[in-house]
DNA sequence: TTTACTCGTAAACGGCGTTAACTAAAGCAC
DNA sequence: GTGCTTTAGTTAACGCCGTTTACGAGTAAA
């Protein structure tokens, strides 16, 4: 057990930091939060907050993590609640949570997935970018799996570029290993559908789409049904 | 002609403030940008900036017009270097456009399209919201004729949600105004494809798709070949 | 020439991130 | 328990920032 006294009370206040933060963020946005504000919310002055982070984009980098680690949480936990054997329902409950979870974290999902504002700190080696894995992962087992189990037709290899090929190619050794025989099609699909799903949720959460969509939901909806369509399943919407 | 010698100069002002934000933009990022460094920059004293923008959030808003209508400008360029009768061809060519200003502007398309960072300003009734409205209207106007010229199939209403033939009814009608003989599946393709290269781009404008691609290109434009198919078009790549 | 207005200044307020020097307390070895 | 080390906090300061106020100088118009 590495916790002593200290350690437990320095764990408490590093936890504490970030959720007067998180209240910042929500009441203030993203550029709202600030040391002086948090120190004082907490009683205490600026300069000390220096003992738990090593700067303002130290904290907003944890706090980061922290909300992609709270999807994924929240992605499993939708998952999980669905039999293990319907995979097509624990992929479209998936997804569901993700623009769940995105809506009722407007301003989390800005810091996760909208422009890295600062001089963009650490694009590699972060926990950020482990959680991004993470998350990343959830959705293509589900997808894999699927498709292992009821193989839905995708592109053969022939009608995908051949620059497109050697990246999937790349990625598909990276994440499945060595047993490589699935077709790059699975994965074109899959990045596709990503793409798609992160198009859908970030252009609602932004109101990009207020000059002709009021409300996304039935959009969202649609296109859900019609991914859920394109790999095999036939009612994404029930 | 409201030309005078002030008004010319005041003109002037107004256009180098927004050219140097825009430096600063480029060289610190979004946060970068200040009233003071602007000032120091033109020689002046930060307050003098005020006889030409309200606040620094209003200096933004104007930027993010420009860049706007920048974006507009690049389209309808690409638009118009294609024969007026390939609608195919411009189509491609516009969405090429948008792809290429986005990347060759990153922190410009981060303030147009990304997350509205201040207490966001404005909604409605801004000329951000114009032009806005602009890009909207190239996308369309385009997709629209190519529908009408030869229409490729689109999903019937009976196959739309009832809550999202609502919306799609209030935008056709504000959009193309009496004549609504067309379907509502054309619009409702047309969001769904708007979505698709918003998420294709901004992914990769963020660069939230490192972890599995490290080029975009090729699956952008492969996504652009399929989405070329689906509205009938053979070839979108050559 | 006088009047009104525009463009710029300097000074100031309060807020910010961050650093440096310092103090008080807690933990620990003997 | 005494003495050393480490830690968590302080105050003071530097240089940024947006913004407001009051004021001066130059220009346009009466």
């Amino acid at each position: 057990m590495p916790t002593t006294r200290r350690e437990r009370m320095r764990d408490a206040t590093l936890l504490e930091i970030k959720e007067v933060a998180r209240e910042h963020l929500r009441a203030h946005g993203p550029s709202g939060i600030s040391l002086r504000g948090i120190a004082r919310d907490l009683g205490m002055t600026a300069p000390a907050l220096y003992r738990y982070y090593a700067s303002l984009d130290d904290l907003l980098t944890a706090m980061i993590e922290t909300y992609t680690n709270e999807i994924c949480d929240a992605m499993e936990a939708a998952r999980d609640a669905m039999p293990a054997d319907d995979l097509d329902g624990r992929l479209v409950a998936v997804t569901r949570a993700f623009r769940r979870w995105s809506l009722d974290h407007r301003p989390e999902f800005a810091m996760v997935f909208g422009a890295p504002v600062p001089g963009y700190t650490e694009p590699e080696e972060g926990g950020v970018h482990q959680a991004g894995g993470r998350m990343g992962a959830i959705f293509f087992a589900l997808f894999f799996e699927l498709w292992r189990r009821q193989p839905f037709p995708v592109p053969p290899d022939e009608e995908i570029t051949p620059a497109l090929r050697r990246q999937l190619r790349l990625f598909a050794a990276a994440c499945c290993g060595e047993d490589d025989d699935a077709p790059l099609g699975v994965i074109r699909l899959f990045a596709a559908s990503w793409v798609r799903l992160y198009g859908l949720v970030a252009i609602e959460v932004f109101g990009h789409m207020h000059f002709m969509l009021e409300d996304m939901e039935p959009l969202f909806e649609a296109e859900l049904n019609d991914l859920a369509k394109t790999i095999g399943l036939e009612k994404g919407s029930a």
